[in-house]
DNA sequence: GCCGTTTTCGGCCCGACTGTTTTCAGTCG
């Protein structure tokens, strides 16, 4: 069983729970949902953690949780969940994934309307809904069943909550609504907030905050937003609306006082702020949105027109956005020892770039010549910049005519140095690791490189063994010192390659081999959960564009973003060493 | 069912919005 499978598993649990008795089993609820989040966020498969007897290394799975996945796996199903999902039929956790449709919901229609085929659910329902026939169940009514009606449909066009956007496109989603919103006189600031501000790879809709003395007003400009599909919800201080490419965007207005406390609140994570709340409650204190006020008593609400203040009245450090994930930042800014993330402006270059050079690759030629791009890099502030176009193709070329092609690229890069002084130009080339584990091009034609990039690009099919040792073969040769986008995902369109992560790190570290952290935005790859895993087994890391044009030179923030998520301070990142300490890091 | 620099027992974030059962349950973030 995946862990996905797992995490479904037990969010049904959760779920049948909460149908049986949401009052009695109020923690078992609350308990297998955070261990179903935890085990979907794993890095590691629960059966291999199972079988190393590592279970206990994520958190939310304590005892009882863990007699049960022995069970699982031992038995492939447990007792207890049988029992506690009988009564319960299919279609309810296919419903449940419907925005607005929770588990009593889901279960009420299916028990009601007698919804047994679950792959038909969907189809049934909406059927159900236009003949009137939800209207008629007790706590039903037509406003409600009009509601569901549109939620399905919504659904089942795979608009809302389906498919999550990339940060970038997320990024020009809020971009135009808050062109919009600023329009708007009575709104003294607007800023977006949520798994946005986070710079989280995808983002799931679009969360903003609006600080303003008529919140009604607000309100009332932004649901009155043209390009909207349709009002979700509309309150006093809030509301939600649909856009017509399917995104949910959430709007929060409060006035300026209290914004200090609402983009913290709205920042998130959720697991972040419950832990916050929690520590907050020992200290007696409680949060919300609104401000800081005492528990247990009626006292007023202090209010914060600022994120620093908020978290400097409860004794710790303010926390970078990007670390707010609740994976132990909290403790660590309570003792005032939060890493220094790596910034932007610590990038002395890029070292992954294709040109437009007439190499005959095996994969994309770059659109832009060597010199415009090594302009911008100068540009940029940047010590150096480092070409990688891929290798030649082995299938059209021999050994000697790529031989030829890479030195004559070479010759053309010494050319522009003596242009160009004031950028140091980086010799190198993305060569593809084979499924036998070799590398693409030969010993001779390695020695024409300051040092190679190694990459698997075909065969993305092997098992986690095979996959592990054909990386590890193509980073064995000296020169191979950067490994690219090394789980090989592409966002919204597959998973990638299994690798043995314990292995690579320790290979990395004990042989000087850095991991890339690919900014383009489908890729996003090492992931920043993988990337905290690397710094704290102290691999170093590589920041790079992977750009095939001078237009995509400027992405690396969204990889440095990434890096930020890793926790990555400056020192864990090479390409932040001047070029000197550089070219020494590549020979070692 | 989990978890621990106030607890190994007794806690467990906080609030907004919606529709329906007019005081609250369900859902969401």
């Amino acid at each position: 069983m995946t862990n996905q499978e797992i995490a479904r598993l037990f969010r049904n649990v959760s779920a049948a729970y909460s149908i049986k008795n949401s009052k009695k089993y109020f923690f078992q609820i609350i308990a297998y949902q955070k261990a179903a989040e935890a085990i979907s966020m794993a890095t590691s498969e629960l059966q291999d953690l199972y079988k190393e007897g590592k279970m206990q290394e994520i958190p939310g799975i304590g005892a009882t949780i863990r007699s049960r996945l022995d069970e699982l796996f031992r038995k492939g199903s447990v007792s207890h969940f049988n029992a506690v999902l009988k009564g319960i039929p299919e279609a309810v956790f296919v419903l449940m994934d419907v925005p607005s449709i929770g588990p009593k919901k889901a279960y009420k229609l299916s028990h009601e309307l007698r919804l047994n085929k679950s792959e038909k659910a969907i189809e049934d329902l909406i059927l159900m809904a236009q003949n009137h026939k939800i209207a008629k169940i007790p706590t039903f009514g037509e406003q409600s069943e009009r509601d569901i009606l549109k939620a399905l449909i919504e659904y089942k066009k795979g608009m809302g909550k389906a498919t999550r956007m990339t940060l970038p496109y997320a990024g020009e989603v809020a971009e135009k609504i808050l062109t919009y919103l600023r329009k708007s006189s009575d709104i003294i600031t607007v800023v977006p907030l949520g798994s946005l501000r986070r710079m989280m790879a995808t983002v799931g809709d679009i969360d903003i905050a609006a600080a303003t003395n008529t919140p009604e007003k607000t309100i009332k400009h932004f649901v009155s937003y043209p390009y909207k599909e349709r009002v979700i919800e509309q309150g006093l201080s809030s509301a939600s609306i649909l856009t017509s490419g399917g995104v949910q965007i959430d709007l929060i207005a409060q006035p300026p006082e209290s914004f200090g406390s609402l983009l913290q609140h709205f920042t998130g994570s959720k697991d972040h702020n419950v832990h916050l709340r929690e520590y907050a409650l020992k200290k007696g204190l409680s949060l919300s949105e609104k401000g800081i006020k005492k528990s247990k008593t009626s006292e007023k609400i202090k209010q914060y027109d600022g994120e620093e203040k908020f978290y400097d009245v409860l004794g710790m450090q303010w926390i970078p956005p990007e670390m707010r994930e609740d994976k132990g930042e909290i403790e660590l800014a309570i003792a005032h020892k939060l890493p220094d993330l790596v910034g932007i402006k610590d990038v002395k270059g890029d070292l992954h770039v294709h040109s437009s050079f007439p190499i005959e690759p095996s994969h994309d030629l770059g659109h832009t010549n060597i010199e415009k791009m090594t302009i911008l890099a100068k540009k940029l502030n940047y010590d150096y910049i480092g070409f990688a176009e891929h290798n030649p193709s082995i299938s059209k070329h021999s050994k000697s005519q790529i031989y030829a092609l890479v030195a004559k690229r070479n010759d053309h890069i010494e050319q522009i140095k003596s242009k160009i002084k004031s950028v140091h130009i980086i010799k190198l080339l993305e060569i593809d690791i084979l499924s036998s584990g070799k590398l693409a091009v030969d010993e001779k034609c390695l020695e024409l490189l300051d040092a190679a990039i190694v990459g698997i690009h075909s065969s993305l099919s092997g098992n986690k063994k095979e996959m592990t040792k054909r990386v590890l073969a193509g980073l064995s040769h000296p020169k191979a010192k950067i490994l690219a986008h090394p789980t090989g995902r592409m966002l919204n369109e597959r998973a990638g390659y299994e690798l043995d992560f314990d292995q690579i790190f320790d290979f990395c570290k004990k042989n000087n081999k850095a991991l890339e952290i690919n900014s383009w935005p489908q890729r996003l790859d090492l992931p920043d959960n993988l990337i905290k895993e690397a710094v704290e087994n102290g691999v170093k890391l590589a920041v790079n564009t992977d750009s095939h044009d001078v237009s995509q030179m400027s992405l690396i923030k969204y990889g440095v973003a990434t890096a930020r998520r890793g926790w990555a301070t400056k020192n864990d990142i090479i390409n932040t060493l001047k070029h000197s300490e550089l070219m020494e890091w590549l020979r070692k």
